[in-house]
DNA sequence: TTGACAAATCGACAATCTTCGATACATTTA
DNA sequence: TAAATGTATCGAAGATTGTCGATTTGTCAA
């Protein structure tokens, strides 16, 4: 088994001095994570909940099937934006810090531009 | 011809109280433009450049035909995130201002969680 | 008006994505 | 061990996307 990094680990910021086709494709991932009305819901959810929350609580949020919360689950948690924990038989997830920073940094241009 | 609304104009940041599916959508939306390694160097190119550039300096860079990269230049210019400028027979691209604050702002979620 | 050239659009194809029902896996409880 | 239940995976269908060659549109200069 090989260690992948996750997007958040590997992608530079927009307004980085120069931006190499590796790590384009990272930051593109990342977004790309984001890039669905269900998946910025999720996060929108965790961000605003008061710790971890059970996978089982978002299919009726959502309005999707257990399947497809799964599915969006994993998608946001091989990005490196979601942490999961086995809670019994139960999955919680939470936003994971780091990345949360680093997504903040990532998408800041200010500095640069303008 | 109805007014519509570009993403960034109606996205809500990520760590907003409530998030309704509109405004989930055009969030997505906003982060789709970016989900893509093509759009991410021109939107680093044209942060990292002094001021507008033209479309024909951006095919070699990127490594991409003229047809590749009008259509990504459409994809972030419908999003709201670049301002496009007619000199002569040439276009030049900027990014714009204010989409870049509001990028920021969406994306920035340390205020509302962890 | 005509010719030249840059950019946008069209048409098509392959690849990827979203979604869900069915199924398999994991964990707890009887 | 067996039953129950929550989650992940599988398989498939329909939609969306990225890419480019060919063509059209728009702009300037003869």
């Amino acid at each position: 088994m090989v260690a992948v990094e996750t997007p958040v680990a590997c992608c530079a910021p927009l307004g980085a001095p120069t931006l190499d086709e590796e790590e384009a494709l990272a930051t593109a991932e990342l977004f790309k994570a984001l890039g669905d009305p269900a998946r910025v819901r999720i996060v929108n959810l965790l961000a605003t909940a008061r710790g971890p929350v059970c996978a089982c609580d978002l299919y009726e949020p959502l309005g999707l099937s257990q399947p497809t919360v799964s599915h969006h689950l994993k998608k946001l948690t091989d990005a490196g934006l979601l942490e999961r924990e086995q809670r019994g038989k139960w999955a919680y997830f939470a936003l994971e810090r780091e990345a949360i920073e680093k997504l903040a940094a990532v998408a800041d241009l200010k500095e640069v531009c303008c």
